[in-house]
DNA sequence: CCACTGTTTGAATACGTATGCATAAGTCCA
DNA sequence: TGGACTTATGCATACGTATTCAAACAGTGG
């Protein structure tokens, strides 16, 4: 039994040998499919560790010899495996992009805020040698051992205002998995995560202290105010802070709940409408909602912003094509992007990395009414 | 020498197996990293080769062993490892989106037309259990090569209205390498290529009657009309084919040429308004443009529609909230990333694939004056 | 002239899975 | 009862690269 097993083993070993030798030198000669590092090899004359080092710029390889398989490379179009690669080194030097959606929300539509991320992300990423897989989840799947796991990707980037709830628990087999990830948003409290956002508190005072001195006295808020939704609940908290500061009443009545879409912000704001209280501002959660928002006050015959100003946050670009031009909170979605992919692959390479800020900006257009 | 490479080959060999099993049976006991099929091999008494065969569904594996695995499989968290994976079956079930975009459009901007079709293609990858890659690229670099070869991806989706010169000698090595790829946009008279995409000239004469059905009389054309862009001058076409058959004058000088951007769109149509010819309508060769023309036409002091009637080409979110609200073209985006992705994984298969048209649709708002 | 260091190279192997081939256990029919 | 056939499994291997270890080599100092 084990002699069978050790013989069985001499010869295949032998046979495979010389058939792999026969074989390089065939492919070699007769280049038929896409050039391996064996065909660089042979080529220059060196073995198939060489070219592998000599591509991926070892110090052990002679400049001369690094020089030569460069050439040959190009001119055989080498490209490197990525599967033999990332299998070899155990890591893919790819990132992965789940995007959260409410999954009430517009099939087609993707929140456009997140989508303007998007073309930072993929830039940066190109530019750090990354690859980047995008992929929508639903929050019930379990994405979160999948992409590390199978060796998909080598960090997450997470993008999304979702159910908090269920997502958190993700979180924590996140954490325990020891995997790799960034998120876009506030900060929470029971996980210890890494996120990039930008300072929804003082961008949600900024923006309501603004419509303050512009002389609005009642005011309202659309977009959800509890901590299903940390950011818009941030954001909320410098809306109230800023009216303190303000010593201006503010009515409880006047605030609806909208997370996603144009359409809740619709909803929302007929809501508020229908609590017949004096209004004449309302600072919105997000630029997305505000198109919602205007279009409501239209419909009921108010005008924007003679009756009722309105602040948005984000600055999509569709808010500068808003009729009035929407002023808005602008969020540096190109830096954050950047950040997003720098902090993740300093966190897959092993430094340590803390939460970091982005910084707001008001934008002033003419829903504010100056 | 021969003895000696023999003899050294029994030995390693040998070795190695010994060790392979101890150390199986060593991680298979402490279960230390991830999970291999092995780990689940020997938990379930079989070999390597049946849990590889019973996750796949062979029908080679019998009902009850594959219940079995799949249950400690499940137990495991196991993830088949897709670099290993994808590197022995040599497919990756991959797709790679490339995104062209012209480098002289803001950096920050995603032409949102192809945003929108982001989502659709995500979500239609995922069902179909491929993953999807994301990159942009300019319009210089060597991508034609890279994805295919480095077996990063079984398949190219190619999107954006680029530069088709410089584009097509591209294509053509696509169609040379054997890639399998699909395109949004025109199809291309000298590369043989499968693309989906919209009739555009029949959209472009239907917004076009639209307009003359309305009355309109002086019309201009806002986008590029040449073989630059085929997708815009086959709307160009259907503009002057709905002129004629209306016996309608048109006047080669209310055409001004415009690509990407909302700003192009703008000064595109300043161009066209210092023309100082008679103007009621233009036609505008996609909706992003056509907000640029919106802000031009007010900044000239003409109303919209009153003065002058708009129609666009897209329904991308932003049409809707422009003001006046934009009468436009639609695509259906949804129907069209599934197109996309579901010919390319024919393709991929080995199956013949043809050119597909999907349906246009006019969306009436406001910007038309009815 | 030898021992020793430093610089390049090559030989061998492992990464984890999928699959061709051989084999073992049933099943059926003559 | 035994061969032909079916069904289910295991064995061995290959996919293409990155890396460890050993070895060849040149130069250097004693």
């Amino acid at each position: 039994m084990l002699l069978k097993f050790w013989k069985n083993n001499v010869l295949q070993t032998f046979f495979q040998r010389v058939v792999l030798i026969i074989l390089n030198i065939g492919t070699s000669v007769f280049v038929k499919g896409k050039a391996t590092s064996f065909d660089i090899a042979y080529r220059a004359g060196v073995s198939q560790s060489t070219v592998s080092r000599a591509l991926r710029h070892s110090p052990l390889v002679s400049e001369a010899t690094r020089k030569k398989i460069q050439e040959i490379a190009k001119e055989l179009n080498y490209t490197v495996d990525k599967n033999a690669s990332s299998l070899r080194s155990q890591s893919s030097t790819t990132l992965a992009l789940l995007l959260f959606e409410d999954p009430t929300s517009d099939d087609s539509l993707v929140n456009p805020f997140f989508l303007s991320m998007l073309g930072s992300i993929t830039r940066e990423c190109g530019l750090m040698g990354y690859d980047l897989l995008v992929s929508f989840q639903e929050l019930n799947a379990d994405w979160h051992s999948v992409f590390k796991d199978s060796n998909k990707a080598d960090g997450l980037i997470l993008l999304g205002y979702g159910d908090y709830l269920d997502y958190e628990t993700k979180l924590k087999e996140l954490v325990e998995h020891n995997t790799p990830f960034v998120r876009w948003g506030a900060a929470t409290e029971s996980v210890e995560t890494t996120s990039i956002g930008c300072d929804n508190f003082h961008g949600g005072q900024m923006a309501t202290k603004h419509l303050v001195d512009l002389g609005r006295k009642h005011f309202g808020f659309v977009g959800t105010s509890n901590e299903s939704a940390p950011e818009f609940m941030a954001r909320f908290n410098g809306f109230t802070q800023a009216l303190a500061d303000a010593d201006i009443d503010y009515d409880p009545g006047l605030q609806a709940d909208a997370v996603n879409t144009a359409e809740e912000g619709y909803e929302a704001t007929k809501k508020l409408l229908s609590e017949g209280l004096p209004l004449d501002a309302i600072v919105v959660a997000s630029d997305l909602l505000a198109t919602g928002v205007i279009t409501a006050l239209k419909d009921a015959n108010l005008r924007v912003p003679e009756d009722v100003a309105i602040v948005g946050f984000d600055d999509i670009p569709m808010a500068r094509y808003t009729t009035p031009a929407l002023t808005t909170c602008r969020q540096d979605t190109m830096a954050a992007g950047k950040l997003l992919v720098d902090k993740l692959i300093e966190m897959i390479k092993g430094e340590p990395v803390s939460n970091t800020f982005i910084k707001t900006s008001l934008i002033v257009r003419e829903s504010c009414g100056r």
